[in-house]
DNA sequence: CACCCCATTGATATCGTTGTCAAAATACAT
DNA sequence: ATGTATTTTGACAACGATATCAATGGGGTG
């Protein structure tokens, strides 16, 4: 059988109560005392049964990870970034798909955490913005952090990216490389991300002093096809843009597509930029200028400071805004 | 407190044991107390303590995804499916991500399984063609499901794709379509689909009575940049192929940029074939004529198998493997 | 009617930890 | 030296299930 606390309470000669205390890092234990239990412990290899453990402090050294049909490199990236942080301090990481709309999230998120005592959880979009689910958590006490809020949450830890700025500075960009007649594919309505990009876009024009053509503003919702529609709109009309600035990635390679169905080459006819840097953005030709997002460095760092909270170390700032970075590849031309 | 099993004892007027016996299905239940007992588990709301549960019987109703550094939307898939299979029987799902090259993935492993209870493990390439673990695994009957191994295994649960076939059939399409000329991008050497795809292009060439060109065969690795680089040496050679099949869509993306750069138009020019149907294939322009794997699906398979056994619903053909389907797309023009 | 068999049920031990609380040992103050 | 505070330690209960094994009871048999 395995070893357990007894057989190193007997090896060491103390009770297993002191046993415990070491291994818990727990205070008042003679430094003596304290080396010979961890001499034990190394000696016979004893690892605590994680069951026992769990049963009696009602804690599991398990952290989830709930998403909701995110897309596939977001959600290996940010589970990527989650696992490292957990590989670190020990935990495990369970994950677990949910439907944001339905209508028992609530019940079956907080039975799942009630039933494996799940010690904290990561939310990603567009959980991280279900206010009420956020609310219910924090009603019951249950640790979690969220990723990518739209809003700063006062009551729960998240970390976040300047998709405001990021949308501001890629405008910014465009209009550099001589740029005035700017067409944006606007993302899925429901996603706070697409407003922030939207409104970076927005009021980058207008500081420059240029004015916004609402035909060449269309709504998308992250899909390619939804991209290609777009271009197959925009291109149809009279006038086009000299560059269009897609919400991401997959929506300009949709615009891209339908410009290359049109005979309208890129970038020497019509530039082009998209948001995320998805493995897309580098293997489509030519590849995209876009913007990135330290998505695994965003997940991780949620992991750290979800830990260190129920783990009683408080730090100043845990919460944090992460910077994205402006890619500027081929699709993107000066005029 | 949370409600338990002597509460229900209580309420259901019989001893703990009877309830334990209703909850886990157990025979010899007179079918009145059953009923009595299933009433006050659902007035009551109860639900079993797993970690007492565990404790007691060394199961933990969690099953664990191993995989490392993957495709991501492989990654995503396979979890997609894995994950659906659990949320029908109940089971939870954790992951990690392992280093196969690492000396001590073994022992990691083992403790991993050990200190969690894990009751089976899903194994993706590569660690599904590491046989001196498998054979660990077997020897500490720790139970597993391996998805895509290169050989049949007879220990372990399997499922698997016709890599072999369904390259075969992906190269007599091209053929079919009047090409002769063919070259070929070889992916990963340590990854086990790699020579089964080229197996299966090589037999359909030879079966055509044509004869392979050696030049036109390049060794890639799956990456994007492996794909471009092939591609720029064999348009670089004084003959060219009329068409190029890739053994995944990432290279064959390589080889689209590397046409472009090149002047070469596809499909005009050449035409070009990949595998996996991964999201670029279809956002890439013109889109990749490929073969798509229904990787959720192998994977639901593999999970639900693998539950089946370790709860001794044994089937027969319970391993089983699963038919690709080729996606003709614009990349592949008839000569 | 006595006997045995088998299905059903329950009392209690048990899994391996942590929590409670009091005892023992040590340090400190007077 | 004595009393008090503080640190260190351990005995035992508790967490909430399942396992063991014996008790119970109804039905069949001779």
């Amino acid at each position: 059988m395995a070893v357990t606390i007894k057989d190193v309470s007997k090896d060491a000669k103390v009770s297993i109560k002191t046993v415990s205390r070491v291994i818990n890092n727990e205070a008042n234990v003679a430094e003596e005392t304290k080396k010979r239990v961890q001499l034990s412990v190394n000696k016979l290899g004893f690892r605590p049964n994680k069951s026992a453990q769990s049963l009696r402090s009602k804690r599991s050294f398990i952290i989830a990870l709930l998403y909701d049909n995110p897309n596939k490199s977001y959600l290996a990236d940010i589970q990527s970034g989650i696992f490292k942080a957990c590989k670190l301090t020990g935990y495990n990481l369970v994950v677990q798909e949910c439907d944001y709309k339905s209508p028992d999230l609530n019940n079956t998120i907080l039975e799942f955490v009630e039933d494996l005592k799940i010690d904290g959880l990561i939310l990603t979009p567009p959980l991280s913005d279900m206010d009420d689910f956020l609310k219910d958590l924090e009603k019951n006490q249950i640790e979690h952090a969220v990723i990518a809020p739209s809003t700063k949450k006062t009551e729960s830890l998240y970390v976040s990216s300047n998709d405001y700025e990021a949308a501001y500075k890629l405008t910014s960009e465009i209009i550099k490389h001589g740029h005035k007649d700017i067409g944006f594919i606007k993302g899925h309505p429901k996603h706070s991300a697409s407003s922030l990009r939207f409104n970076g876009f927005i009021d980058a024009i207008q500081s420059h002093g240029f004015k916004i053509n609402d035909t060449w503003i269309k709504q998308g919702n992250f899909s390619f096809k939804s991209g290609f529609d777009a271009g197959v709109e925009i291109f149809h009309s009279d006038r086009i843009p000299t560059a269009i600035f897609a919400s991401n990635d997959s929506m300009a390679a949709g615009i891209m597509k339908s410009a290359n169905m049109k005979g309208l080459k890129i970038p020497d006819d019509i530039s082009l930029a998209g948001f995320d840097d998805s493995p897309i953005a580098d293997e489509i030709w030519p590849a995209l200028t876009t913007v990135k997002q330290p998505v695994e460095k965003m997940a991780n760092h949620a992991a750290k400071i979800l830990m260190a909270k129920f783990n009683g170390i408080e730090e100043e700032n845990q919460s944090k805004e992460f910077r994205s970075e402006l890619i500027v590849r081929e699709s993107l031309r000066t005029l």
